[in-house]
Parts: structure tokens; sequence; C-alpha cells
DNA sequence: TAAACATATGAACAACAATTCATATGAAAG
DNA sequence: CTTTCATATGAATTGTTGTTCATATGTTTA
């Protein structure tokens, strides 16, 4: 976790020193986390949010979703780029028609989750 | 959730009117959807979740957590402050430091079932 | 009460992200 | 093969957010 030079530093470590090698041999890559946080980041948008709650119910096809969240198209369109390259969610083809849905019940678990928190 | 009068739309909807209802009728409300994307925007950024796997081990003070990402206090405070307005930390002062640690529970789940997802 | 230390906070700056507009792609129908 | 319709995408714009710097607050100790 330690890489560059510290810029400042309190006079003494606080923490008792079996602790701060807990954390730092528990702590998961740097890149993992980061790819953590890119994920969270595409659940913390409420147009994508919503997005993923209505196809809790359903596929459902790019109009219709933007059409049920009074939003022009391209904005959907965009926003399902996201999810899609976060594998949050999956489409399939049906002539003119693109049909998204949920790509697995992690979207589900995670998003409930959050909601027993906010409802708090 | 339809509220402004539409730019433009497809020619029809293609879901059947039924599953329009259900996804409208099934929508928790734009207020609730708003707080639950906040929410996972405050886990959407590399500091904030290195943050909170920090604390997973024991509560820690500032300059310890500073210490420990190798980054200054200033920055530690800022997002230690995003993460308490969120409820997601919580914190004891003792003297002069003061010490953060997890607020619930729902934090670890969380984090988990995006690791889950992240791994795959 | 002054100095020292840990933490908090406001302002400024830079990087980023969501939406819109215009247009491109790709499929179906005429 | 041209038109029409659904979707995708690039560029531009505007709003947001993370970090830094400087400084303030609040606690302890000399």
């Amino acid at each position: 976790m330690i890489s560059k030079p510290e810029v400042e530093r309190c006079e003494y470590i606080c923490a008792h020193e079996d602790i701060v090698n807990a954390v730092n041999s528990k702590m998961p890559d740097e890149e993992i986390l980061y790819d953590l946080a890119e994920l969270f980041k595409v659940f913390g948008d409420s147009t994508r949010i919503k997005i993923l709650y209505v196809l809790f119910e359903s596929e459902m096809c790019v109009c219709d979703i933007a059409q049920l969240l009074n939003m022009n198209q391209s904005a959907i369109s965009h926003q399902l780029r996201v999810l899609k390259q976060s594998q949050l969610v999956k489409y399939r083809r049906e002539g003119k028609t693109v049909f998204y849905s949920l790509a697995d019940g992690h979207v589900r678990t995670i998003i409930n989750q959050g909601m027993e928190h906010v409802a708090e």
C-alpha cells in the first residue's frame, strides 16, 4: 500500500503495530479496489438506478425505458452502455429492437442492501 | 414517474401494458431512488473504499488512515466527512485524537457483494 | 495562557461525467 | 435500393467532485 514518500505524518502511529500489519496484509490489491470503486460508481447515478429498477420487472427495449423514465433515447442509450460495460445488464436483438435485461443476481442483492441502509 | 412532456417517443410501446403498469407501481419514490444513488456514489471512490477497508480491521485515527493510504490528512478528513454524512462510519473523540469506525454491518455486506461481482 | 498537536474546513483548481444535439449504424418494409 | 424506424455514438457543454493549500477549531501540556 505504501509506495510514495510521505509529505507529512503525525508524531507516532496511534494504532498498534499488529493492527497496521493486519490492515496491510488483508488489503486487496490497489487494482481490485479501483475496480470495486468503479463498479459502485455505476450504481451511483439515479438514472442508472432507475434503469436497473425497471429491469427488475422485465426485460425492456431502449425506447420503453426512455418513456418510463421520461428521458430521451440518447441519454438512456449512453447509460445502458455504461451498465453493459460493467456487465450489470445484457441484451438481445430482435429485429430493429434491442431488449435489455439484468445480467445476474448481484445487481438485485447490491441494490437491496443499499435500500436497507437508505431506509433506516 | 412521468411528469414532463415527452420530446420524442417511438411509435408504440413495445412492452405489454401490464408490464408498464407493474413497473410504474413497483418503482420506489423518486426521492428514495435519489438517496440510493447518493449512497452508492459514496462507495464509488477508491479512496473511500480504501478507508472502509482499513476500518474493517479496526477503529483508527485520521492520521493512521492517512499514513496507511499514503495520503495527506486533509484529503482523508474530507472523505471521512462524506462517509460520516452517509452514516457509514462513526467516530469517538479521545483527547486530541478522533477514532473512526464502521457504523453498521451494511457496509461490509455491500462491499462484499460488490467484490463478488468484480471477482468474476 | 501560549505552544504544540490532531483534526476540520473553505476556497481554488483540475479532472470527470451526464445530458443534449446531430448524425451514424443497422434492420425491416416497401 | 430507398425509406423508415430503433438504437448507438461522437462532440460539446455544463455541473459535479477529489485533492491541495492555507487556515481554523479544539484539546492537551508546558
